[in-house]
DNA sequence: CTACGATATTTGTAATTACGTATATTTAAG
DNA sequence: CTTAAATATACGTAATTACAAATATCGTAG
């Protein structure tokens, strides 16, 4: 659906506020829908990326920082999260036995199974391959990565 | 730069999960630079967005309602977040004459002044058509709305 | 006029999040 | 061994957010 009718009265400057303005739109309806299947089961879409980063661990395991560092949304108190999963009982955490300032989270069977079940409803409602081609999902990344890249040579900012 | 680079150690399924993942990342990225900089002026993104959009309207003014519509991002208390920008005094609020029900929301020369101050920081992070051709931005924008769009003739989820 | 449902916003409360600080462990230097 | 800096995680507290319920007003049917 084009973003004028979503976006009810709105007039944009010109096609690129429209692409700005879209993928924040795009990204938030994303995640609006991992929220929403997510609250069925008693979790948030962040717990459920944690859970989706550790089942692709499994049967080895993360610490904290590797699972900071993979998530795409940094939003969230991570050991925080993490105390919810464990009192679900869908991760279990051990203090690592080679560097002990470290934890080691692992995806328990239960965790695994809650995937399980929300897997066919994720993957209906993403259900990008239906919605756009193999050369249009090529093409929106490249046009991605270069709005995040840095054209004019300049460095990401540093402090 | 490329996803892969900004998400280490992340092997994708295939590039629709790239996709995806691109999106959210995207979004998450711009919504983290709207963020730092409005913290800079002692409001938070979600402030910057409405004073935005009730520049867009003065010297009309909105009411919640219709702000609420037209915010790309839903997150937030909307009364508490205009409390706050009241608070600030860059926002009026005055019951609307017509209709005792609504509030009319009006930007104050206070609010404009600082819109003003951080227009060109703004711009500069956005930057949007430095960083893509025209053709990118309406490729994006045809992308991304059939990504949201109904190829199945499914209506929107009721429910 | 009165009652009722619909609409627009606010408020109460619990949960979540941000952010600085604290704790614990490791590494390396003296 | 002791100390200091660096790293990894957890915690305290204040601010923000979610969600349900409350309040206030409007439109309209009787």
């Amino acid at each position: 659906m084009k973003l004028e009718d979503e976006i009810k009265q709105y007039h944009f400057q010109d096609d690129w506020q429209k692409a700005l303005l879209n993928i924040l739109y795009t990204g938030n309806w994303l995640t609006d829908n991992f929220m929403s299947i997510s609250k069925k089961y008693g979790i948030n879409d962040q717990h459920y990326n944690i859970l989706r980063i550790l089942r692709g661990r499994h049967p080895k395991c993360a610490c904290p920082g590797e699972i900071r560092q993979v998530l795409v949304n940094k939003r969230g108190d991570l050991t925080r999260l993490l105390d919810k999963l464990d009192k679900m009982g869908l991760v279990s955490r051990n203090v690592n036995a080679e560097n002990r300032r470290m934890v080691d989270i692992l995806i328990t069977q239960q965790g695994l199974d809650l995937l399980k079940k929300m897997d066919p409803i994720v993957d209906h409602v993403e259900n990008f391959k239906e919605r756009i081609t193999h050369k249009e999902a090529l093409t929106l990344n490249q046009i991605l990565d270069k709005i995040r890249g840095n054209p004019s040579g300049q460095g990401k900012e540093k402090e």
